[in-house]
DNA sequence: ACTTTGAATATTGGATACAATATGCGATAC
DNA sequence: GTATCGCATATTGTATCCAATATTCAAAGT
């Protein structure tokens, strides 16, 4: 029998669909931190009951992205300076072994998508789209790596960051340097040359945490949601 | 008024209380890998419903400890031998810093503290100890650091191996070699030498990586939840 | 006015009830 | 005997309901 199957049993649950949503929206900012979270809003936002609105706070909770106190509910939780730069600190320190892992496994069609998403990051002069632009480049980038465990945990520190990572893109020069920066890192993939790629990466991330704590209270009295 | 109040709001909430003992159940290696975990037969342990189960398992998916597919439940997550393997690089990439952190933040105190751990470990004969004195011993290290992020991811890396470090404890001579390792490492920390504390707790965790990977399949073949 | 108290409301945590799906087993057809 | 089907049971996912706690606000006392 041949018919294009799809593995049912993989689909989406309430609570993983709220938790994708909620995650986010979150991560872009569109909930301001410090927000709270009610269960009732968001169940009838998602035509459910609480319960897996519940589920998908917990799940959100142990990624470090809502802090939750006992019978008060979930606020969206926020970065101080300095464990926003302990973040980038660990990406840092993490991303250029991923990206050193990745450059003698990429194959063509993996490199000719980074440089579209690089161009696409360089030419774009939408703020909205910045953000998902770089991160899409990051994630390409990666992608030909197998360090699972290692891209878990930079995507989750990027998650944590994200925010102020896209209104400091916004706020300072940060984009044009960045266009800049993926550009000599993506040749660096180019060339083959996995160390340089590291490298640059490490600098390009560095960087980033410098810039960041340079705006940081600019950013984070920018409430949006 | 003068009374040693607690912080109620903070009392654990069931669910959370079950996310810690299966945690700790499932690090430990009382359960099995791949072992169902049964929600009415968890709930009827803790005399709970299954709501705050539930929320205890989505927890434990996001920690990577579980394994769920929809409405099959979940089992407890195994590692192969290169992912073992990937969680170690992670950890001695992670921990190094970590320490080279904590040194020159630690007390007299917490040193004390490390030492007694230390001498516990080495002199224990008791091999359900040897787990959790190793953790203790490493955690006491850590504890002085102030990088709470890397302290969580390096927490979630050694969660996900405990179960093999343990077992290989037992089954080789890794419990001698530690020891000596563990005395090495907490005489640079007293010396106040960081970076020597940073290079051999590295080659402490590779050479515990070697040791696990040497006899991987011996360890996976034991059940014995 | 300021503080305190207590009730009304809002919100969360958990229990029970029901729906959707998986699994195991016997019956039937071949 | 083997394969397939269909029902009974087991298990999970979600909705509804109740209990516990927080929050708000008006009333009363000073």
């Amino acid at each position: 029998m041949k018919l294009k199957a799809i593995d049912i049993s993989r689909t989406a649950s309430a609570s993983s669909i709220i938790f994708d949503v909620l995650r986010k929206a979150i991560i872009e900012g569109e909930i301001a931190e410090n927000s709270p979270l009610r269960q009732d809003e968001i169940a009838t936002l998602f035509n459910t009951s609480r319960i897996p609105v519940r589920e998908a706070i917990s799940r959100l909770e142990e990624q470090g992205l809502v802090k939750t106190q006992r019978y008060k509910g979930a606020i969206v939780a926020g970065l101080s300076a300095p464990e926003a730069a302990e973040v980038f600190d660990l990406r840092a320190l993490l991303e250029p072994e991923i990206l050193r892992n990745a450059v003698p496994r990429m194959s063509r069609d993996c490199l000719a998508e980074a440089r579209a998403h690089c161009q696409a990051f360089s030419d774009s002069d939408s703020p909205m789209e910045w953000g998902d632009l770089n991160r899409v480049f990051h994630k390409t980038l990666y992608s030909a790596s197998d360090l699972k465990f290692f891209i878990e945990v930079a995507d989750n520190a990027m998650d944590r960051v994200e925010r102020y990572v896209r209104a400091q893109l916004v706020i300072s020069d940060g984009m044009e340097r960045a266009g800049i920066e993926h550009f000599a890192i993506l040749e660096a993939c180019e060339m083959g040359d996995g160390d340089r790629a590291s490298l640059l990466l490490r600098d390009h991330i560095l960087g980033a945490k410098r810039s960041l704590l340079d705006h940081f209270p600019a950013l984070t009295s920018r409430q949006d949601g």
